[in-house]
DNA sequence: AGGGCTTCCTGTCGATCTGACAAAAAGCTA
DNA sequence: TAGCTTTTTGTCAGATCGACAGGAAGCCCT
């Protein structure tokens, strides 16, 4: 059978980065206003197409990280693809999304290239009011449902904090990320019960208000056993 | 600043597909043999190219499941993409994987596209001795990944059976895919104790040998609360 | 008909985990 | 030193889980 030679279809290939971190105690995430034709000044997930054919895609999204955001070596993980054909006006775009988790960090961005990145509230982020680019909206809802469900069986909370942190900081990380309170007796027990998921740090004190805490890094495991659970 | 009108790269776009089912209570993969160019007649998973550029990737995945497999309505998921440089020899192609499971059929195939399909075990899939193409393996080592976690979370399990089925070949259900072997009693407790996981299907009975049993079909709930938990 | 076999279903029991508290310990401030 | 805050250590009842006993309900064989 003379096959005329069909050709399958080629499509442009971006990266989407759902980069949070904890401000205040609530779930910040970055997101920046757009400088270029499609939804122009409209707020955005950092990201942007693979530099060239030969770029790998994880590094295209650490590099759009270091470029967007200025951060260089945060967790990133993938999770999802968004290929719908009408996503993208310019033509057929498929996005890779990647979840990105950053300390608290002290200025908003430093040196970044996109135009205005800044840090917002999730709440604020995906109040109904709030039109966010392309199906982002979507993406951020399934990157904080990622962080979520991550921060149950993963010692993802732990990417949060900064190198050495108190057992009510690590708290603080579920409370925000989870929307909910936890009772810290019971925290405390649970998480110092879960080996391998934190470990002392010297007899180290810090001092904010009442009585010192105990330091704590991370520990060596990834995976917990047995996990947190949410109410 | 006069730029290059620089253009981004454009790539292939593949679905592969992990299709799953059980065949003599023991998990089984769907695999072709492939028929053009590279990795020519090696073992590989079903899929292909996007037929057009705007066509949907999970329609994609769906008309690949239908041609190559015969199966028009099962249980698909997305899995992950897989987009590493020199996955292809023929160029940059990424692949959106996607986890399928089917329940107990009679014959390997019929009415199928490739050349030749078939059920493999997945034990001998994944043997060291067993080449398959591309980065299928990884693939494959996913997706059974995948379908043991959603085993835990949600009723995944239901979609292996027919539609009503009695308690122990659910059990089978979990022990082929966990690779374990559970307690009928702690079992039975477990699932009538997960509420809208399964519900009774009339007092109707079975008899292939022993005391019959009753027959229940899937419930209305997906997502498992309390977990089942795998030893 | 009755014993033996298989599988299904219902319970029991101790160890463990969880959620809701009490209360002591260790700092600061007034 | 009293009062306040936050951390840390316990306590205790209820829920859950793994291991097991044993009855119930069919079949087959003699």
């Amino acid at each position: 059978m003379p096959d005329p030679p069909w050709q399958p279809p080629r499509v442009l290939l971006a990266v989407d980065l759902v980069i949070l971190t904890l401000r205040e105690a609530r779930l910040h995430v970055l997101l920046v206003e757009r400088g270029i034709d499609p939804f122009l000044g409209a707020l955005a997930l950092p990201g942007g197409f693979l530099c060239d054919e030969h770029e790998d895609i994880e590094a295209a999204a650490r590099r759009e990280l270091s470029e967007e955001a200025g951060l260089p070596d945060v967790h990133l993980e993938p999770l999802a693809v968004y290929g719908e054909p009408g996503r993208d006006p310019r033509g057929r775009v498929v996005s890779v999304a990647y979840l990105a988790i950053a300390p608290r960090l002290p200025e908003p961005v430093a040196g970044t290239d996109a135009a205005g990145a800044c840090w917002t509230s999730v709440e604020h982020a995906l109040a109904p009011g709030t039109k966010l680019a392309f199906d982002h909206r979507r993406i951020l809802i399934d990157g904080v449902e990622r962080a979520r469900i991550q921060l149950e069986h993963t010692a993802l909370a732990t990417s949060f904090c900064a190198e050495t942190f108190t057992i009510s900081e690590l708290q603080q990380v579920y409370e925000a990320v989870w929307g909910v309170r936890l009772d810290p007796r019971n925290f405390y027990r649970k998480v110092q019960g879960t080996r391998g998921f934190i470990v002392a740090d010297g007899p180290m004190r810090k001092t904010p208000n009442g009585r010192p805490a105990r330091l704590f890094r991370a520990g060596p495991v990834h995976v917990l056993n047995p996990p947190m659970t949410r109410p």
